[in-house]
RNA sequence: UGGGGUGUCGCCAAGCGGUAAGGCAACGGACUCUGACUCCGUCAUCCGAGGUUCGAAUCCUCGCACCCCAGCCA
């Protein structure tokens, strides 16, 4: 058929994807370069991973490259221990810039030079106000601002002042660099905007070798340009610093200049994305850390179970575009038990144990059975199950009055134990307080593996452990943070009260099948009819292991009850 | 009331004047030793009102709604 049209099969289109195309198409590039520019203030979340998606997949699909660039040129916000879980991050999500590691503080020097170009051409003055003045004189939405007295300040005059700014002979706050465009401009990111500011701060990187330090507005164009990026993406909120972002490229001459690409940030319902919020739940131990499973940063959904090709997956899906967007969490969700259904081992394992005893089966017997790994992937092998008198199986799937609906266990019902035999209940008994402790059955010894000898239908399968070969562990039932989809958004004064209560439900002594005890940290399992687990990072040992649901399957049957 | 954006199915999102892709959700059905998976099928006339055109989601006009901007943060 045809053609060009389009170049990527398999990827949605999407504008930037476009653009991007076009301007390979007519020769404007004959190879792009994206960069990822985070600044080391905080650790990465899942909004950061769609930009990081976006930015290295453009490269990757385009025969192009990808810079990871650290924008520090905040020391006061700005520490190492963010930078190096960034970059572990990015390389989990499966991304490599190889050789193309940089940070605004290294341009240091050539945005002074630059500064200094600006205010010999006139374009550039130091300013004496303080910030409280200058405010003031910014104006609003809708009034124009007022030119600063110090405006008119000579060049000589300002290249001796910003020379003295660098030399450390004046107080923080005191002096600042700025642009010198248009007061009056509508667009207030034009109202002379600062570029310089003085900060007596060691930098972690450039030491104290700097006592000024540029602001984003400047140095990132600048940044860019060196870097001979093609296509500079960025979130919305930067639409209205464009203009100036391409006055500064222009009034410098700059031989390259980037094409900034706005695109709507990510949002994800029943949470929060923002730095600073994410910050408190932490220092306010509303969680368990930047890593607990239940937060929405790169490090928690990744101690959580969720894979790099499930992120990868959903950032692809979810596409990208510039209109304000709020992603279901289901979405997210979604994606991992796509990629984990197709990878991840089953096995069974009980977590809110009853004893079953199934009567007439020989005392002290054990038998084995085969069990698949994989239902639909014979070549991910089979396990060997043990099984004996005792089992325990899910409190859930027995209903001493069944459900209207209820396919599973109950008296006089039949139902079959996954792998093993069909088994019908004969009775239940009960402890003081009317509470069913243990369940008896008897077994159609001819159903041995699972399957009927006269071919009757078995509705009803169920999980189960045999108890005494089951080992214990401690299973962590993750569910969202935040119980409403916009946690502090209308009608919530504060997001902190939409937490969720029942975010985290820890159970323990859980009955595993013992194959369970050979997983390994980067082990993924489907616990049959539960969903998909693995063992916790960080509090697991094989002398106790710990579980986390990294998602529930699928359940009709519990829809079916709502 | 200034400026910059956005508005296509419940949630995302293609579409770029030629007669509304896709994903998720939902619903119906098949299959099933996971009420999982898989598989079939159903599911929009494009914020509103005018206009241009043989023909408009796509062009024009006028509205409406929502988001962002007054850090010496990024």
């Amino acid at each position: 058929m045809t053609t060009t049209e389009t170049p990527l099969p398999g990827k949605a289109a999407n504008f930037i994807r476009n653009i991007v195309t076009d301007d390979l198409k007519s020769g404007k590039h004959k190879s792009i370069v994206t960069r990822f520019p985070p600044e080391p203030n905080g650790y990465l979340h899942i909004g950061h991973a769609k930009s990081i998606c976006l930015n290295f997949g453009l490269a990757r699909d385009f025969g192009g490259r990808c810079h990871l660039r650290f924008d520090d040129t905040n020391p006061t916000k700005e520490d190492i221990e963010y930078e190096d879980s960034i970059k572990e991050n990015v390389k989990w999500l499966g991304f490599d810039w190889g050789e193309h590691m940089y940070y605004a503080s290294s341009y240091f020097e050539q945005f002074y030079q630059h500064a200094l170009k600006l205010i010999e051409k006139g374009l550039a003055y130091v300013d004496s106000l303080s910030a409280d003045e200058m405010r003031a004189l910014r104006g609003t939405l809708n009034e124009p601002g007022k030119e600063s007295p110090y405006r008119s300040r000579g060049v000589d005059e300002n290249l001796d002042l910003f020379r003295r700014m660098r030399a450390g002979e004046f107080e923080e706050g005191s002096q600042v660099l700025r642009l010198k465009i248009d007061m009056a401009s509508p667009n207030i990111n034009m109202r002379d905007p600062v570029i310089y500011r003085i900060r007596k701060v060691e930098h972690h990187r450039t030491g104290d070798a700097w006592c000024i330090y540029p602001m984003y507005d400047y140095a990132h164009c600048i940044s860019d340009s060196i870097e001979g990026i093609t296509h500079s993406i960025c979130t919305l909120e930067f639409e209205d610093h464009r203009p100036l972002y391409d006055w500064v490229l222009d009034m410098l001459e700059a031989p390259c200049h980037p094409q900034q690409i706005e695109f709507a940030r990510l949002n994800l319902s029943y949470t929060v994305m923002s730095k600073r919020k994410l910050l408190e739940l932490v220092q306010e131990k509303l969680v368990d850390g930047w890593d607990d499973p239940r937060m929405p940063t790169l490090v928690g959904i990744r101690r959580r179970g969720f894979t790099p090709e499930s992120i990868r997956a959903f950032c692809e899906t979810i596409g990208v575009g510039k209109s304000d967007s709020f992603i279901d969490m289901s979405i997210l969700e979604d994606a991992v038990r796509e990629d984990l259904n197709i990878r991840a081992p089953r096995a069974m394992a009980v977590l809110r144990p009853l004893k079953l005893v199934i009567e007439g089966y020989p005392e002290g017997e054990a038998d084995e059975f085969e069990g698949a790994n994989h239902p639909n992937d014979p070549a991910m092998g089979t396990r060997t199950v043990p099984f004996s008198k005792t089992v325990y199986i899910e409190r859930d799937d027995f209903q001493e009055e069944p459900a209207k609906g209820f396919f599973r266990l109950a008296p006089g019902r039949e139902v079959r134990l996954r792998y093993a035999y069909i088994i019908r209940c004969e009775s239940v008994l009960k402890d003081a307080s009317g509470e069913i402790v243990e369940v008896r059955c008897s077994y159609d010894p001819g159903s041995r593996g699972g399957s009927a000898p006269d071919g009757r239908k078995i509705k009803g399968t169920i999980h189960w452990v045999s108890a005494e070969h089951a080992i214990d562990a401690e299973v962590r039932l993750y569910d969202r943070l935040f119980s409403t989809p916009n946690p502090g958004g209308k009608n919530e004064p504060d997001y902190r009260t939409s937490l969720n209560p029942k975010s985290i439900e820890v159970l323990t002594g859980c009955k595993m099948e013992p194959s369970l005890a050979a997983s390994t940290l980067d082990s993924r399992y489907q616990f049959e009819r539960l969903g998909y687990f693995c063992l916790d990072s960080k509090d697991s040992c094989p002398q106790a292991p710990v579980f986390n649901r990294t998602a529930t399957l699928r359940d009709s049957w519990n829809e079916q009850k709502r």
